[in-house]
DNA sequence: TTTTAGCACTCAACTAACTAGAGTGCTAAC
DNA sequence: GTTAGCACTCTAGTTAGTTGAGTGCTAAAA
């Protein structure tokens, strides 16, 4: 355990090196208001704290920054996060356009302008398609051989397929059809409509469509695995004003985590246990390769209470940890309340 | 004008620049195959030729390199694209995944392979869906104050639009109002959607509704500017691979260029004129700020012989013109083509 | 026993001087 | 008109020396 000294030197570490970048020496630390000791006894400490791995050398004559560890403890225990008055929580939530009409537009809004306040690069990942209910389906004819099969779901997202009819089976028995699913399916999740179908459907379908098989073909095609959740990310750039990231092989890595198609940082983000506040991962607590000098930090969001996506800023292990946290906490609160405003209008 | 001797030794510089990346010098230029002069002939010229401002030099004692009127002259004269064989063009055409349902999926597709192929970054800009023609419109309620409202176009887009219900107006008013939008703006381009109706249907659609302000109201959210055509991007990272972006402050003004809610690269690709093959910009030509060292090369892609859009590549002004250029030759085609098998299935 | 002052030591970062080598421009010969 | 030769220029890389921040250890002070 960590004596109150030793904490407080920690703190001034941390407190340092997120600021200046630069490893922090026992004289600085000694200077600190809040710190009264001699250099010689923070010499001390510091190497103390080095032996126990809370501290790092980069070379023998430098001073120290704060490993992994070190900035592990500094946000458990040491930080105060900011606390933002009623009126800049305020002034936050109008920064928002006000024009938002639907959930993608305010989730994309919410990346911009957390990118923006944090200079961080953000990354918001939306409500997965899976997980809504059924509301209406519909299916709108294209040409002759093809059609285009809409699913709306209780949250207003709408999904579009595009299937191709399968030849023998006429337009109204296709409408016959889509209206009995209709009748059937509201209320379902996504994720399950093709298990309904199977298992509570196939008889009662089979009396509407005499090919089997074409049906089903029609059926596979419109409940094909829909769009994943998509991810919004936005500051990429800024990693770049990041002094730990003048290093080319770095970035690269980086921006190649964040290049969209990579599903990596989607696991990521979902992995946020809902409603347990902000949370923080450092370093190689990020899974994935190369998440050496990675910090990201999680809220999610919700409407009506239920988790429905997640809000995250990246930035290198020397983040303004206190600063974003307590954005972070305003911003996932605010955009729940924008959401279900939204949803109940 | 140019000599054959002055042509020669430039396309030489030029080659040998583009795979090297180092000034060339006289005595290279001397040895290579085609080039029969001594190395202080090829400096003679090589005098004259930056006097004409086609080359230039980076410091007194280093070789030379292609000025951007040097690239200009390379591309327009002096280069023979990389002609593809039958059975390559067969190839690339088969790297597509088969199994594409829409437009967008294909599109993406297409800027992957891209930039997959040329090892640079791809930007694809997909059809403007205010050139569509209207196919059907459809409303579906949410809540008691909310509905979806859906656009689909001849091309199978499905836009969504949320709206607010004007209080008072009941919902088989609304319906009514819907059905009579579907039959008369059949086949009219989204973007004079709200014109016809001002123009043509306002007095029939007041006989419907009373309140003509909550119905305006309605119609102004229905028709309101739908999505941009949006740009899809491959590949940014390859930017890094290429020494010239080695400078961070180059790299991030390009990874902004690219940040997708960057309008300048979109009315980019939309300035180039549709079928006149493949065009290419070199460095300051692309009118954008901090675009020196950066080339374009533009295709654009067609459906039913309508161009709708346009792939492009962008690398470093020392790009592999030859490659590139017959690469978009063969892969606009082969989406054009893709397009229209897609379209007409 | 704890804290602090003092001091020798280490190491990265900077500077200056030097060297090597690639390439040029010019002149004179072919 | 073309080419060989040569003096000159300039960058990039190397080495040596200097500076300064910071450490660890020891011994004195509290």
């Amino acid at each position: 355990m960590l004596t109150e000294r030793q904490k407080r030197i920690l703190w001034a570490i941390c407190e340092d090196y997120i600021e200046s970048a630069e490893p922090v020496g026992s004289r600085s630390v000694s200077k600190k208001n809040d710190v009264g000791f001699s250099a010689a006894t923070v010499r001390n400490e510091m190497a103390d704290l080095e032996e126990m791995g809370f501290l790092e050398q980069p070379h023998t004559s430098a001073g120290r920054i704060p490993s992994q560890q070190g900035y592990r403890f500094y946000v458990d225990h040491l930080l105060t996060p900011r606390i933002w008055g009623d009126e800049e929580i305020h002034a936050i939530h109008n920064l928002f356009p006000k024009d938002t009409t639907h959930i993608e537009q305010a989730i994309e809004h919410t990346s911009e302008l957390l990118s923006q306040l944090t200079n961080y690069t953000s990354v918001v990942i939306g409500p997965n398609l899976q997980e809504h209910r059924l509301r209406h389906l519909q299916m709108i004819p294209l040409t002759e051989h093809s059609a285009v099969f809409i699913i709306v779901t209780d949250l207003g997202h709408v999904n579009q397929q595009r299937v191709l009819l399968p030849e023998g089976m006429s337009i109204s028995v296709m409408e016959r059809l889509v209206n009995l699913l209709n009748k059937r399916l509201q209320g379902i999740s996504v994720s399950k409509l093709r298990l309904v179908v199977e298992r509570d459907l196939a008889d009662e379908l089979t009396r509407y469509v005499a090919e089997y098989g074409s049906m089903m073909f029609l059926l596979d095609q419109m409940l094909a695995p829909q769009q994943e959740n998509r991810i919004y990310t936005s500051g990429t750039t800024k990693m770049l004003d990041q002094p730990e990231f003048r290093d080319l092989h770095k970035m690269k890595s980086l921006l190649d985590l964040l290049d969209g198609k990579n599903q990596s940082i989607i696991q990521l983000l979902n992995s946020s246990s809902p409603s347990n506040g902000v949370q923080v991962k450092i370093g190689n607590e990020i899974s994935i390769e190369g998440a050496n000098h990675i910090s990201l930090i999680i809220a999610s969001f919700t409407l009506d209470s239920e988790s429905i996506g997640a809000i995250g800023v990246l930035g290198p292990t020397r983040m303004e940890y206190a600063k974003v946290i307590g954005l972070m906490d305003v911003i996932s609160k605010d955009i729940s309340k924008r959401l279900t405003e939204l949803y109940e209008k």
